[in-house]
DNA sequence: CGGTCGACTTTGAACGATCAAATTGTGGAA
DNA sequence: TTCCACAATTTGATCGTTCAAAGTCGACCG
């Protein structure tokens, strides 16, 4: 970096024309003179100016900057689909003009908190909230404040998401599990659910996908399990499961639910049990096993799209104005 | 947000002092007298004030923000370790007032070209740079630029790393993979290293642990496999292993050769051979596998020690001074 | 009592961009 | 010719902060 920086004014002068016409050939091309716009481009690149993005930032009181939070690190698999969130939302918001934001939180209030202060500091035009929960503050938060944002994950509270007052992008969980139900039962007929403890709403959702699909092929859905997202608690319901009862496939709301699944099959040598997964992480790839894949390629379209509008920027939308939401349907891969 | 933003000068009038020493509370409290400082404290919380970043930028041109690269997703479980560095690198950064701004490139000349953009425009005042390799271009750049830097990996470049010219954070690999072997060892001389084939300076790094640890102990280190990182590949590789030679263990250069070693064990019924993978991932987690961690939090840390030194804030070091760099221990992972 | 020092505080001038309003130039209609 | 409408460009003000220099005040010393 040279010891003094080019500012706009010293293409101003090497184009021989003012800061303002600079200023426009940059933002509104449109009404500049063709013969004036081309002689300013010529000493930008010429200069390799490139604007001050706090100044900029200071005068127009927009950042162009999305800010999503990361999880700790918790060890597991169960991060990958959102670390892949990120990957792509970070490529697609690139190609938008948009810059991302990371920050770290390890609970909510501290989100708030942190949201609260690169908001403030108009460091962050946006937010991108992910992992929503039932009675989840930062949405409420968000709201009051009247800060842009939206959400992977609907807003479960509300008794029909389309009602939502928010945006929000969502992969549609019981379709990918009623897809993966279905292409069990071509095995047979006996298909177990091995599914979160209940409460959790995302897992309240595979789980139906499930269910409906086995009650629309006439088979009965009475063979749920339930653990928490360990490998090892799965592997020791699906032991008890193989020791005790017939099973033809077994449907898992999550990979590392499947992966304990696997470990179990292959010690009671059931190799013949059909395992699927859900989020299509490395591990399972890596095991051979099928699984349902999220897309969050195409969340992170839909976010975007939701966050921008038809416009080139982000838009901030009054309470009850034009709603929108993403519903992203996932896709079944076979191994 | 509010219609209208407080300013400085907003918590100036209701404390009855200057926008001066407002500001001097914010950035060197001790020269203010304390009744002086806690009557303005007072007016900060009571109007919820928090200064405008971008203001503040324009006038000391200093970001207080890292940018780091995030690569496509690639699948395969490889990338889990950058995402934990990254991860890691956000919290800490948070607790030493960075901010992390991440963007995409999918290869070295348009992350360049990125990495130009965030620091021409002032929205970045460091990088940190992933996954060094022979004849690395961005190096080259940075130091030319003169943008403060760190990159996890070493520069492989210099014949030796402590002469590098600029500062540096990496995992002793040759390290990790000796002591996997060391513990290998105690199963049966019959040790074999899977890694990539040669030309990453990475894997010839790992590779090198086990050759010394081999030597060391009295055994030859013939048994030497080659991979890309690929599990199917990796499988085949050491399936032909075990139907033609007597081996006790198997040490990897990752998780996938590693995963994809166990495959092939298990289908060979060789469950005795001992299989240690690198990155200690979740997938070998799941499966109960021995793996080398590379502890993605002490490179953080370390990285943001190298980048701050001993002040607060992000020093740039002239070519030669007080080089500096990080060599992280990684930790045998027994399962 | 006047002067000097030190601790603390205030004042004007940037930082580099965009906004809003004013200015210049050009062609056509009256 | 005169005037107007419109396109293209310029000018002055401003965003919120920190820097550098100058100002205020009381205490202390000779």
């Amino acid at each position: 970096m040279s010891e003094k920086s080019i500012t706009i004014e010293d293409v101003a002068a090497l184009a021989g024309v003012s800061r303002q016409t600079v200023s426009n050939v940059l933002n509104t091309p449109a009404i500049v003179r063709t013969a004036t716009r081309e002689r300013v481009q010529d000493a930008i690149t010429r200069l390799g100016y490139s604007p001050h993005a706090s100044a900029r930032r200071l005068r127009t009181r927009r950042s162009a900057t999305i800010g999503i939070h990361l999880d700790p690190y918790a060890g597991g698999i169960s991060g990958v689909v959102l670390d892949r969130f990120v990957h792509a939302l970070t490529e697609r918001a690139g190609d938008r003009g948009l810059r991302v934001l990371v920050y770290a939180a390890s609970d909510q209030d501290e989100e708030i908190r942190r949201m609260s202060e690169l908001v403030d500091a108009g460091d962050v035009e946006a937010v991108v909230v992910t992992g929503t929960r039932y009675g989840d503050r930062r949405l409420a938060w968000l709201t009051e404040r009247g800060v842009p944002f939206v959400s992977f994950g609907r807003p479960w509270d509300v008794a029909s998401p389309e009602d939502s007052a928010h945006l929000w992008v969502d992969v549609d969980g019981a379709s990918g599990t009623r897809a993966a139900t279905e292409h069990a039962l071509t095995v047979g007929p006996g298909v177990a659910f091995l599914g979160w403890p209940a409460g959790s709403p995302t897992g309240d959702d595979r789980e139906r996908g499930w269910r409906e699909a086995m009650t629309d092929a006439g088979a009965r859905p009475d063979l749920r399990l339930s653990a928490e997202e360990r490998v090892a608690e799965a592997r020791e319901q699906v032991a008890e499961l193989l020791a005790t009862t017939a099973v033809d496939a077994i449907v898992c709301a999550s990979d590392t639910l499947a992966v304990g699944a696997h470990v179990a099959a292959v010690a009671a040598q059931r190799p013949d049990v059909l395992i699927i997964g859900f989020d299509n992480t490395p591990a399972v790839e890596a095991l051979g096993l099928s699984s349902v894949e999220q897309l969050p390629e195409l969340v992170a379209a839909g976010t975007l799209d939701l966050l921008m509008g038809s416009g080139g920027r982000i838009e901030r939308r009054a309470a009850g104005e034009s709603e929108g939401h993403v519903l992203v349907q996932p896709r079944l891969v076979l191994r």
